[in-house]
DNA sequence: CAGAATGACTTAAGCGCTTCAGAAAGTCCA
DNA sequence: TGGACTTTCTGAAGCGCTTAAGTCATTCTG
């Protein structure tokens, strides 16, 4: 920046309006600046520089918990982070991806320490993962989806209880009674296999235990004894690490006729397996979901389930972002509806 | 961190070598300062000071042709990035994500010249998009992955041209001799409809215009007619968006046989259109993928695809990245190979 | 036509750290 | 016992920018 300013014959200072604040200097000397400027090779003010200087980064580091791959094969978070990143983008913020570190339930504490970021966004972590302490110990604004609330920092969730309780009613409503529980990854360390009430309870996942909780209740109040519901846990994110737990839950004696997953990507899962068990859906088994992913419309066949407006919690995680750093006060923690979309995985037990 | 050392009665110099290089003073002062620090509530030093001193931000830019719902609905995509980020996390780096701004084929160039990075990874953009310049312009090192290579930047790609001619040539072999091309987006402005030859051999896309040059080539050589063979662009990378042309494809009188499919998304598209139109696959249409991603295995019936390893395409521009970041020279354009794995979606003409 | 207002630049003080070249003190060995 | 090393810590010069406050002409006002 020195040497265009020497190569024009201004101060520094006037190079650095001629980028940051126009009206401070003539349309023509910023003209002959900016000409400088490329002449030399000189691409416009160093972004670190600029940062220390502003105390602003343009980065919003998302917190997760697993590895990207599993990650983005939930398109839950795709469409999520993508409605985040269209309402941040255009204020030149970008996305800093902190992937877990496959133990704690986040990325570990160093990670956030040192990522140059404004603000941090933690997408349904593990309750008490470090990242979010050192979230707090750097002093980082923080919004969270999906997740318990936090004193001091914005939240945006679903209404995971209720979403889960209209499922369950709907498969008592068709009259079904032997109903299966498919859970997402669970325990601290998932074994991906049948739980018990008491741990299914307890999961680290705040979203997990909402649901399970709706499920239960709804079941229990149906006059479903609770000791009657196989829960069984998926050993990871994807679908193939779903199957075995799927063919657990169709192997049992009494089969189960209906099963309540927890995500659109355990209801396929469990639609495979039964079609590999030679059962037709809904014709032997009814399957809900839990979210309305895209796919969800387009599977064979397409399925019932609990919609959330991702792309509605997505944009008003994004909001938060740009509220808060602009310096508004926290809002109250906020929530999107769910309610059932019946297709065609369920029918009459 | 001036506090820090006035609270121990050091100097600064100490407290950043407490961080940075322990071996720099005794342990126990060490932990005094670190003791101290926590106290103060300083969460050690700020991120953006150090990256200014050091000149190194932590960061790898990944510049991206779409949005992020778009980008991320691609399993391709999520396997490739997952593979890079683990290569490249435990060295500290994490990924800054600049979508495409939806028209010029990457992010925009004021994005890459903002973005707070040490190193640029540009994946599949279309060729000449501006955000490349502008790497060029920050004299930023940069990585390709399947675009054409650019001098001074290393590359990495797929034997598309090789792949395509093999999934052409098996469908040959299977006795098929109408055949249609499904491709992925590849004008300026998607349209989303029939392509004629010269504008599908034209795509912006590097990828798309091997794999187009492997299929036609393959064809011709056979005595297919060029001019025979339908070719249709799908408008948008999501199943829904291919959907229609999927439909466009199998509503020709003759109907094609058989369908190479420029990805595996597009090629589970055409499977759905064509249970819509009561065809069955591959009884009466063979379909042949690209990439052999993960739903391609669970897919009904499970694809014939080409097989690219994606998780060793990743790990290699990972370990590109490494190398280009410790100063190491540019290596030669490397690629990875692409073979036919063949499954349940093609059988005989 | 004096004094206020405006426009166009410059000065200089940071932003919060890293790191190299010492200085001071302690250790070793012939 | 004194010179050569080590170890431990400090001083100070940056890293490349932003921005509040200030200077100096010019242009308006009444």
């Amino acid at each position: 920046m020195d040497d265009v300013a020497d190569a024009v014959g201004v101060s520094r200072a006037t190079v650095s309006n001629a980028y940051n604040r126009p009206d401070q200097l003539s349309a023509q000397l910023r003209e002959e600046v900016l000409r400088a400027a490329k002449k030399i090779g000189y691409a416009g003010p160093n972004p670190t520089a600029r940062s220390l200087a502003t105390s602003r980064t343009g980065a919003i580091a998302v917190l997760l918990d697993t590895n990207l791959s599993t990650a983005f094969s939930d398109p839950a978070l795709s469409v999520t982070l993508d409605a985040l990143s269209t309402v941040v983008d255009p204020e030149g913020h970008a996305l800093l991806l902190l992937p877990g570190d496959g133990e704690s339930g986040g990325p570990r504490a160093e990670r956030i320490l040192a990522a140059q970021a404004d603000i941090a966004v933690a997408y349904s972590l593990a309750d008490g993962a470090p990242a979010l302490s050192a979230v707090r110990d750097r002093g980082l604004p923080l919004v969270v989806i999906d997740q318990p609330h936090i004193r001091g920092s914005a939240r945006i969730g679903v209404a995971d209880r209720a979403g889960a309780a209209a499922a369950a009613r709907h498969l008592l409503e068709l009259g079904h009674r032997r109903i299966g529980i498919f859970s997402a990854q669970c325990l601290s360390a998932p074994r991906g296999g049948e739980l018990s009430a008491a741990e299914a309870g307890n999961s680290r996942f705040h979203d997990n235990r909402e649901r399970m909780a709706g499920y239960l209740e709804t079941l229990a109040e149906a006059g479903v004894p609770v000791t009657d519901v196989p829960i069984w846990e998926a050993s990871g994110l994807s679908v193939e690490g779903a199957l075995p737990s799927a063919f657990g839950l169709l192997d049992r004696h009494p089969r189960p006729t209906a099963l309540l997953c927890m995500s659109d990507l355990l209801a396929l899962a469990a639609i495979s397996a039964a079609r590999h068990l030679g059962l037709s859906v809904p014709g032997d088994l009814s399957v809900v979901g839990f979210d309305d992913v895209p796919p969800a419309r387009w599977s064979e066949p397409p399925l019932t389930t609990v919609r959330q407006d991702l792309a509605a919690k997505g944009r008003a995680a994004g909001e938060l972002v740009l509220g808060l750093l602009r310096g508004e006060k926290t809002p109250a923690p906020a929530e999107v509806p769910a309610e059932l979309v019946v297709r065609d995985s369920t029918a009459r037990a």
